[in-house]
RNA sequence: GCCGGGGUGGGGUAGGCGGUUAUCCUUCGGGACUGUGGAUCCCGCGACUCGGGUUCAAAUCUCGGCCCCGGCCCCA
């Protein structure tokens, strides 16, 4: 019988886990800084929490399974529903603004690819119930200063304002449905099939030329003038505009500067209302995309009350790829305890006890092997120290403390041995 | 789903135009260096995805299944 690992999942080892765990601490710090608090929600949700928000056919990409009570439910292949689901269940009679932040894994039933996988984690959160440019500006700068706090260089983020897009088709009365159909192929950047669409629905000229012009205008904050010119009438848009003028001045006293306004950022997804953002890292080519977000209304859909949140998710794997930190060689353990002789064994185990409580990671030579073999395998545990237990020195009261790395060793007295290493680690 | 590549000792690989003892590195176990290692040497454990076919003979050719990876579609 052969068991291996389902296909699209990973197995983590030591260092790689000690690597995820670094990140996750440096985010967990940095976002708690901002004010946010933790929550989790289940792994399984009820299927329809995401059938509502993303339609029926994202079923044959969900796992999703009938318990054994009859009821439909699924792995969860996000975590923003299930977090606008906790909102509504737990809180959404408490006062607002509420900062929540989330990490946990997701799973989706998709063809695997490079860095796709079935199971992935996502670092995100959402500031539920306070929308306005200073709001949004402070979860962008979150989002920038999280990957700072990282290290990570090259990063880019494109921020974008669905408003504007929206203005013009508002003006042209296209309906709900298929200004997300619009919105969708202008996400996907598909200038062809965008001019095909466009035309297919009978956008005027003016008003097609227009938006062909905006989801190309792309730089630095300045081309937000160019934007008004290119906006004449639409009073919308407009209006969308001085949002994003006022969200601009704001990153800038938040010390954000280093950004890209661009108008072809549409996040495809029809509940986003206002800005929009994500970040690239463009050496990453394909999987260049390590975060998204942006303002948008999701409870009202689930049958709450009407609230916009501004939020962001990391995809956790993706940065990580991003961060590109090495698999070092990793100090399995602190101290390694070898009893010379089968007699001293005894005192081998108190002293590893006596270490542990001490808070010294410790292991002990439990396999009888010779001294020899025995330092070996400290060697190959990273061990700082190697601890020997011999007859002569326990008669005398002392102990053998053996420094791995300088290739040094001492005798010290047995009361004193824990301190002294403690002191070392 | 379509296209492409692949599946060889615990890990990584060579072999692949058929030849009958499957290569190399590493991990692991034992031994030699006489209570002390990171080197070296010796011995050992351990393998060709499953099924069928062709053949005196198949890891090597062929048919089918299963599994994995990459690209496309899709990507909440």
């Amino acid at each position: 019988m052969d068991i291996s690992r389902p296909r699209g999942t990973r197995d983590f080892l030591f260092a790689e886990m000690r690597n995820r765990k670094e990140v996750e601490g440096v985010l967990r710090r940095t976002f708690e800084t901002y004010g946010y608090h933790e929550i989790k929600t289940p792994i399984f949700e009820e299927l329809k929490l995401f059938t509502v928000k993303s339609g029926e056919e994202v079923v044959n990409q969900i796992y999703h399974f009938t318990d054994k009570g009859g009821r439909e439910l699924a792995l969860r292949p996000e975590l923003t529903a299930p977090v606008a689901r906790l909102y509504m269940n737990e809180m959404q009679k408490k006062p607002k603004p509420i900062k929540m932040y989330y990490f946990g894994s997701c799973f989706r039933y998709e063809r695997p690819q490079a860095g796709r996988f079935r199971q992935f984690w996502q670092f995100g959160c959402e500031l539920i119930g306070g929308r306005s440019p200073l709001a949004e500006a402070e979860v962008i700068s979150l989002a920038s200063e999280s990957l700072h706090e990282l290290g990570l260089d090259g990063f880019e983020v494109h921020i974008g304002h669905l408003g504007i897009l929206r203005g013009i088709l508002g003006r042209e009365e296209i309906p709900s449905e298929l200004q997300d159909r619009i919105m969708g192929v202008i996400d996907k950047g598909d200038v062809e099939e965008l001019e095909a669409l466009l035309g297919e629905v009978e956008v005027s000229g003016e008003s097609r030329e227009l938006l062909m012009k905006l989801i190309g205008t792309q730089g630095g904050p300045e081309v937000l003038d160019d934007v008004e010119e290119y906006l004449g009438g639409y009073s919308e848009s407009l209006e969308a505009l001085e949002e994003f003028r006022e969200l601009v001045e704001t990153l800038h006293y938040f010390g954000v500067d280093d950004y890209h306004v661009n108008l072809g950022i549409a996040r495809g997804l029809d509940y986003y209302t206002g800005i929009v953002f994500e970040i690239y890292v463009p050496e990453l080519g394909a999987q260049k995309q390590i975060c998204g977000g942006g303002t948008y209304n999701l409870v009202e859909t689930f049958g709450g009350e009407r609230v916009e949140s501004t939020g962001f998710a990391f995809g956790f794997d993706r940065l990580m790829n991003a961060l590109g930190m090495d698999e070092e060689n990793m100090r399995m353990v602190d101290v390694f305890v070898i009893p010379i002789q089968d007699s001293t064994v005894p005192e081998a185990i108190r002293i590893t006890q006596e270490l542990r409580a001490a808070g010294v990671s410790a292991d002990l030579e439990v396999s009888g092997r010779k001294l020899r073999k025995a330092l070996s395998h400290a060697d190959n545990l990273g061990a700082r120290f190697a601890v020997l237990t011999g007859e002569r020195e326990i008669q005398d009261g002392k102990v053998t403390v053996k420094d791995m790395e300088r290739n040094s060793q001492e005798t010290l007295p047995r009361d004193e041995m824990v301190d002294k290493i403690k002191g070392r680690c």
